[in-house]
DNA sequence: CGCGTATTTGAAACGCCTCAATGCTCGTGG
DNA sequence: CCACGAGCATTGAGGCGTTTCAAATACGCG
């Protein structure tokens, strides 16, 4: 059975990104109305879901797995400007050409509403409306940290920054603590990361051996991780340790 | 008479940044019960009008003057994370600290609702709550456009990047075309420039003098600026000259 | 006019990038 | 079962752009 094939049939009430999503407020008659609209689809790893410049047909959230969002300059240069992770929407109402490219980083699948039917049911349902502005003010938190890590860190603090955002979210899905160490898989190519970094994959290879060397981390394989000690890594980061990113 | 007195008796019709700003889709009756929570409060350049980490008592909208978003790491790098224009929203509904501070840049005047009226407010007038969804969008696509910027443009198109940005907004509330020369008065300083794009002051110095003789820009005085070819300016921003930034 | 602040300019140091070569892992086919 | 190739990652050497530190200059305001 194919990722996407396991929600094909699942109603509203079992979606695992239901608390979290742009759906989350809604009551019994609100889902009603959006299990009618809603369509799964799904992308492999790589794909493009969205192309900059394009018409939007569709909104909606992913899933499972991780999408991301680029820009491209004419010469070729990147930069990533949000990565989405389950219960993140993606599109704009109201905007229908899309700013960026989305891409598939890992499998994906979303859950899509086609967008007109989407903006006429945001127009009366409070709840959805409500709910998006809140998501789409995180979201602008969250650039806005980003902002600092890419003008102001060195690399080396660039690639703590990434990792302990990756380790803290990694650790609030699983419910595991912030206390002893934190194991996860890096979801990114050396590549992806430099792209969110504005860093060349060279330098965030350099400074992961570096993190490595110092015992800041611990790797197997080459995407396999180990925190030992997340105060540590967030001081390399910049942050202060305990307040810093909301994840 | 203080910029600032010019506002305290006015009412909402003679606003000027009433078709922007948060309360443009308001209908007289959500105007009238606006009316009766707001007041104006002014700031003199330089004062930081919210402090990062503090209780927000208050919402409302940049009337006149300039405030910058800053972020500052506890070794004194600072970041602005954006520049708040008249029209432009501050403040947070649904949250109560403030994440970062709020300084004024030059002389501010703000249009400000008490926050909790304003949020029962928001609560039953769809009007304000879609607007300001609109508006969060709209920042939420400028800090990416940003962080472009921030991640893989040289000094050099950081510096044009920014002069095109306010050369632009300034022909639009001008009402001046987007052809031939446009003339505008640098509303920051050379340290407030470098804080938005990640330099030092010494290379925003440097790379203005270089744009300045290689004929992309003239100055008189220091903060003087003309442009004789956007086209140009665009160019050596890295930007294609049709798209670009949405101002 | 003179002082304080903002800005410009210079020289040297440093960090990241570029180019290039090597290593590792995994899947495929001989 | 091993050889091979395709990606991805690591490592090295040298160059370039930006920062750092330092000093000189312009500007605005009393």
């Amino acid at each position: 059975m194919t990722v996407k094939a396991q929600f094909d049939h699942s109603n509203c009430g079992d979606c695992p990104i239901r608390h979290r999503a742009v759906c989350a407020r809604c009551d019994a008659d609100e889902l009603e109305e959006l299990e009618s609209i809603k369509y799964y689809r799904s992308f492999e790893a790589g794909q493009t879901i969205i192309w900059s410049g394009d018409q939007m047909s569709f909104v909606g959230s992913v899933v499972a797995g991780i999408a991301s969002l680029t820009q491209t300059m004419e010469d070729g240069r990147t930069q990533m400007v949000g990565l989405l992770l389950p219960s993140d929407f993606v599109g704009r109402p109201g905007r229908d050409t899309a700013p960026y490219d989305v891409q598939a980083t890992t499998d994906v699948v979303m859950c899509c509403f086609r967008k007109k039917p989407f903006e006429e049911l945001m127009d009366h349902t409070p709840h959805i409306a409500h709910r998006l502005l809140q998501m789409t003010l995180d979201e602008l938190d969250a650039a806005r940290e980003w902002m600092l890590v890419l003008g102001r860190k060195t690399a080396r603090e660039k690639i703590a920054s990434l990792l302990s955002i990756i380790a803290r979210r990694d650790a609030s899905v699983s419910q595991k603590g912030l206390t002893g160490s934190i194991v996860f898989d890096l979801p990114l190519t050396r590549e992806a990361m430099a792209d969110y970094l504005g860093l060349t994959l060279e330098t965030v290879s350099r400074q992961i051996s570096a993190l490595k060397k110092d015992g800041v981390i611990t790797l197997e394989g080459k995407r396999h991780v180990t925190i030992p000690d997340l105060g540590r890594l967030m001081e390399e980061a910049g942050d202060d340790s305990d307040g810093g990113f909301p994840v």
